[in-house]
DNA sequence: ATATTATTATTGATATGTCAATAATAGGAG
DNA sequence: CTCCTATTATTGACATATCAATAATAATAT
């Protein structure tokens, strides 16, 4: 085993100018609680993704049908549900296809915009987000609320979001730390 | 916006036999938290998925190189690798199929059992590792380590194993204090 | 109005992941 | 040894994801 503090890279090359704090080295231990997370978040996802195939659905499916169960109307136009699940638009078009197959969706021309599409919930489609919703939220419970205090639940809320404001912070070429990418 | 405290969702019905707590429901609260692990985690795997694409490996590529760099002697039985990196035995032949053609690894026959194939990297497949390695290990302090104090980072390790203790402690039939697995 | 540019959505090619079958060999019971 | 079962690895069919290219329309500039 290695050392708590043993060093796994050489973070000496590129693009670190900065202070010391800035040029320090990622340890063992760093890499192993990525690792985890890494590790953990997947058998939670492959956990929760068995439980909704049990109701027919993947986790895919889902996502797009609570995106339309909260629309407007329960209708969205294709690049808005795109935007609102944060999809590629050709990955979205390419399951929507998917699903109008198994008749969970719809796509009807946009009365408005010539080029777009609305899609809508088929009664299908409703039916079966109504058949996966409850067992699905009582999963999220069992396998990841149960199994956390609720000190716990607010310790991880606060690292996930110095996690995103970190990450947001380096697409808007932020000062956080004076890396600009 | 809900409620903090707002139930999202009717526990009532199967498998909640027990205490009071047993039978809480999810709140909006804990969704949120839920909804912003799966996200936080889904961008910081295509960042850092991103950053391996510069190298021409993927992340899959990646676990399979790290894992035979790290074998006995730089080769396994593809079984063994399975176990390692906790594949499925078809996925992974798939995979190692697609690194076959790119010249990253070679599969041999087993002297010792001709049912079985012994994976080894290629000199090309330990030089892509060696290109890869340090970039990832750097991308992961930056995107990862850096965006956390050192509180917040054993906070989330505390996290993560508790998550998998209560995890695993469901495949192997209950008692969290006694999976020996 | 016409030409240029941007937006919308789809498509095809390819890479990836899952599941259920298959083929071949190993290992043990009789 | 011979039959039965387990293990090993692959395959084929399909679902999914990404990327680059396309087609159609809208929006804008001149």
């Amino acid at each position: 085993m290695k050392a708590p503090n043993e060093e796994v890279c050489d973070m000496s090359g590129d693009e670190m100018a900065g202070g010391a704090a800035a040029r320090q080295r990622l340890t063992a231990r760093e890499l192993a609680i990525w690792r985890s997370l890494l590790d953990t978040t997947a058998e939670l996802r492959r956990v929760l993704g068995a439980k909704l195939q049990e109701s027919g659905l993947s986790p895919a499916d889902y996502q797009v049908l609570l995106a339309l169960r909260e629309a407007d109307g329960r209708r969205l136009r294709s690049s808005e549900l795109a935007a609102t699940i944060e999809w590629e638009r050709s990955r979205l078009s390419h399951h929507l296809g998917r699903m109008e197959r198994r008749g969970l969706i719809r796509r009807d021309d946009c009365a408005t915009d010539s080029r777009g599409a609305e899609v809508s919930l088929t009664e299908n489609g409703a039916a079966a987000f109504r058949r996966a919703g409850a067992p699905h939220l009582r999963a999220i419970k069992k396998h990841f609320v149960d199994a956390l205090t609720p000190e716990q639940l607010e310790a991880l809320a606060d690292v996930l979001q110095s996690l995103q404001r970190h990450l947001q912070g380096e697409v808007s070429a932020g000062r956080t730390g004076g890396a600009h990418q």
